[in-house]
DNA sequence: CCAAAAGTGTTAAAACTACACCCATGA
DNA sequence: TCATGGGTGTAGTTTTAACACTTTTGG
């Protein structure tokens, strides 16, 4: 067996983001590796490209794989190229980040890793090759594209209330935001539907549940409308 | 000489899609092929990135080697990992996209390549692999980016009047401006210093010509500003 | 009845849009 | 003197930001 190149090939992985939200902050999912190199430290799920398999594909596979995550929201994100990433030999990663809500999955540890466990995006462990650094990167792809796109709506359940949203809202970007503006802009957008049915088992006034309503965001798109918030 | 891996690898390549601005429109630079697959058809500039070569690095070097073109703007776009992208075997690529302006710098064919020319980006011709789509997301990606960062500068030669920033958003934007209101916001922004020249050889009265500041950008920004237009 | 969050309008300031004329220059 | 684009201000409208109290519910 192998496969034999006229010229030498860099490898080819896929590295993923996970991003859920806790009621406190943004969270992370991390596997921790069992197999050298840095074995024993925290790193994002991953692994090699096969070579009949699209670059999509692979990321979806390494998280079924290694964390159980299926049919969650999945973007490519950036391709991390430096020449000393992977200290075995040289490895091109195309990075992922996802969205997921907690409420909807759980996570369990997969056959590649030990464990996987959420750490506070604020709060992470040294990670392994350039994995912070794709951390980073991932950040800022969601606090930058949340504002423009209805990504949000993938961090919370289905049905959730407009405090819930909200409040994504300030953790996502880090600031406090009006209620009664905010509630007046994201309801004034028409992408909101009322489910007529409200919170239980809360210890205060029920809020209405609301959906997020994805045939109205895609008419209202297609005649020039822009979510932003 | 060969390289033996346990498992396949695809091969990985960079593409460049560089567009600069023509009185009339944006344009692509296309290199007609002289080697097969697609002999004779027109594709973007690009190649195999080396083992020991960043990405950046990569795609630098073909867009040297194969137009002349150094020193540009140049950013990692997406990266394209459809199985069938190459009739040959499985290519990954990962694309960059450049500005540049025409003023500046001169195009020539280079070693890979029979030639090298530029198309409007509204006409182009047949493309090669999956060239047409890397375009459209290349121009999608200008499209969003150039209304939240200044990157339109990198279009224009280094002294430009504010008629040609006006156009070159007209034409990236695809919609008409409104002058007084586009001249009020961008001088408003306090990133252009005048460099108390005009404009020479016009049939009429001459324009001043501004620079861009990147000094005054860059300390804007850290204070918080957006650059918006 | 207390604690906790739900729900709800108004006003002032800022930003945006639409719009038209005179000026300077070279041909 | 004509053609071409340079340069300039205002008014109406829309959008944003700031702000506080009453209501509902469960404990």
């Amino acid at each position: 067996m192998g496969h034999t190149y006229e010229y030498a090939r860099p490898a080819l992985a896929v590295d993923v983001v996970v991003f859920a939200l806790d009621d406190e902050d943004l969270q992370v999912m991390l596997i921790q590796r069992d197999l050298p190199p840095f074995a024993g430290q925290w790193a994002l799920p991953g692994g090699f490209v096969r070579v009949a398999e699209t670059l999509d594909a692979a990321a979806q596979r390494e998280l079924r794989e290694e964390s159980g995550l299926e049919g969650i929201f999945l973007e490519q994100l950036y391709t991390f190229g430096d020449l000393a990433r992977d200290p075995r030999e040289r490895v091109v990663t195309v990075a992922y980040y996802a969205l997921v809500n907690l409420a909807g999955h759980d996570v369990r540890a997969g056959t590649d890793a030990k464990n996987a466990a959420w750490f506070p995006v604020g709060e992470l462990p040294d990670l392994a090759f350039d994995h912070c650094r794709i951390v980073d990167a991932a950040l800022a792809r969601l606090r930058g594209k949340v504002r423009y796109q209805p990504l949000g709506f993938e961090l919370l359940p289905e049905r959730f209330t407009l405090r819930q949203l909200q409040h994504l809202y300030e953790i996502v970007l880090g600031r406090p935001l009006d209620k009664r503006n905010f509630r007046k802009k994201v309801l004034g957008m028409g992408i909101l539907k009322d489910t007529r049915e409200i919170e239980k088992d809360v210890a205060h006034r029920a809020a209405r549940l609301f959906r997020f309503d994805e045939r109205a965001y895609e008419r209202l798109k297609r005649r020039g409308f822009l979510f932003e918030l």
